[in-house]
DNA sequence: CTGAAAGCGCTTACAG
DNA sequence: CTGAAAGCGCTTACAG
């Protein structure tokens, strides 16, 4: 009893309105197959012979045909959609990301919700365990500093939902993890400055609550160490990441005898912070002092002296992360996905 | 035959695995009605006595029901998702955008799926169609410059799909248009310059392929004979709304005889690029020339001299948008939606 | 104002 | 390797 007839030839112009797109059961009755086999071409199961398969394969093409990815959702229990839970606030960081995840979802079917979030709501817990079972996500991309709550690791292992975390260093399982190993990049800031000749160098870490601010730190250290250098406890400021923390710590830092020669800072807008204080201090970046950030953000190349800074390839990090989630291979080439040092214009020898 | 147990209620501690959630069934056996009635509690449909929706409104709070939206969806024959569709590259005023539309759409059920896009691709239209359809959006928010283009539009009438374009000025019915009116900003810009004193004052425009490049300078042409004064074609550059082009537009200013004592560029972007250029020249902000950007961005702030601007409410913007979407009342105080002068310190009087 | 039946477009579980 | 039946959790269309 069919009541439907097999869809139109996709020729129709503007102003027709909407045509009914084709649907399994289309597929089915003009290649001659059940639904089930239709299915079984759509999941990639191995139980179709080969021509059954091909015949089938032809007619998907020829008339345009994508499952509906709801129809699947419900019988499957679960959605095409993959979640980006995070609370960086930066617009930079936030965007490349996304457009990380787009790359590795590309022609995959899966659609990416965005979900910012605030660990400080009462409700946080709640409404993202809402927001998951709701919609029955296929899986959830963190972000630090979210990706670093272990309580919202146990929330998506207990409801049995798939996630991969972002974080600076290893948290969780292989599988959960995708590492971006910001210690890399505060050793190379430490060695960047150590070859300028810099002797009394100072750091300006993020917040305690940050693994990635322990992360930048231990890694700058460790370079200094290897330089035979230190980083002398009263030449370490502890900043928020926030431009105005920025500024106050250097203010601090550059009032200190004798001053600091260099300044690492935990990430660009703190160092963009450095080269205001420095300004007003009327010190000179970099002939009296050199700025080294870290994220290499936008705001690198627009600042005056343009940033020496280290870049994280955020986006490169994010297809990996869909990748893994996904269950795909690692693909890529491994150093495209370290930090790594930029030199512009806020380094230079010391005096 | 209920094969199901009610479900149980919702003090399972960490580790027990997912719980089944209560469906329509669960709630209407509770309730002691049928699921169609429940239905309309859920569609908030009048044809339900009152006792009988306060008692079904009762089982749902104590079961914490929420309905499945891709089962909803599948029978609506449309999701609760809606795209976002941008081609806009920066960063802030993407973040700026996801957030308000999240604002709006809070507590309703949907869910904000992100789509850039390319309008110079080949496949562009067609990849378009195909994510709505597959998708089934409830609808999509266009934001410049895609917002702009009447293929997109049109492809989305005809599929029916509602959509909101977000412009600088009305390309279509109201029902479909959020206005930004930048041509205010552009007039606050010159008002602001002309009461510093300013006579000999330049403008650097966005790409004539963008409305609010033309809608910025008009609004500025405006302001500036309400002063008494005009737009000089010598002091009139297009640049790209990009730092590299005003960098390069500033550069052809600075070389004029007599030079202008005032740059309103187009966008903040492009004001950074004239900071630069006057650096590079040896012209002093404020004292020798003021700077005027658009949008204000984190950017602003970070410069220096930090920027006088145009604040363009993009949130807010944001949250009016998926509120038209959804058919809701336009809520908020209608100046908030406005664009609106910040004065920093790179503009100062004319010397 | 309320409900039983059929259906949205898929997949699972079972049978052959 | 293939298919008929039942089901995912909702809504529409029809009856009363």
């Amino acid at each position: 009893m069919a009541k439907r007839e097999a869809p139109e030839t996709d020729d129709h112009g503007p102003g027709e309105g909407p045509r009914r797109r084709p649907t399994i059961n289309d597929i089915a009755r003009l290649a001659g197959v059940s639904k089930k086999t239709v299915s079984r071409v759509i999941n990639a199961s191995p139980y179709v012979q080969k021509e059954t398969r091909e015949r089938i394969e032809a007619v998907i093409a020829e008339h345009g045909y994508a499952p509906d990815p709801q129809a699947r959702g419900l019988a499957f229990r679960r959605s095409f959609l993959i979640g980006l839970v995070y609370d960086n606030p930066n617009p930079q960081y936030v965007v490349n990301m996304q457009l990380g995840l787009l790359d590795g979802m590309k022609g995959s079917g899966f659609e990416l919700v965005v979900h910012p979030c605030n660990r400080a709501s009462p409700t946080f817990l709640a409404d993202l365990r809402g927001f998951v079972e709701r919609q029955k996500l296929f899986g959830v991309v963190l972000t630090p500093s979210v990706s670093e709550d272990e309580r919202v690791a146990a929330l998506l292992a207990d409801i049995g939902c798939a996630y991969v975390r972002v974080a600076s260093v290893s948290l969780d399982a292989p599988q959960h993890m995708i590492e971006t190993r910001d210690r890399l990049g505060g050793e190379a800031a430490a060695r960047h400055l150590a070859e300028l000749g810099h002797r009394r160098i100072a750091h300006i870490s993020g917040p305690a609550s940050f693994r990635s601010a322990h992360e930048r730190r231990a890694g700058f250290e460790a370079g200094l160490k290897a330089a035979g250098l230190a980083l002398e406890p009263h030449y370490a400021q502890e900043g928020a990441y926030t431009f105005e923390s920025g500024i106050a710590c250097a203010g601090e830092l550059l009032k200190l005898d004798p001053q600091p020669t260099a300044i690492f800072a935990g990430n660009d807008e703190m160092a963009a912070g450095v080269l205001q204080a420095a300004r007003q201090a009327g010190v000179a970046v970099p002939a009296e002092l050199s700025v080294v950030g870290f994220d290499d953000f936008e705001i690198a190349r627009r600042l005056w002296p343009s940033l020496t800074t280290i870049r994280t390839p955020t986006r490169e990090i994010g297809r990996l992360a869909v990748a893994q989630l996904m269950g795909r291979a690692d693909e890529g080439e491994p150093q495209d996905r370290l930090p790594a040092l930029v030199v512009r214009e806020s380094t230079g020898p010391a005096r």
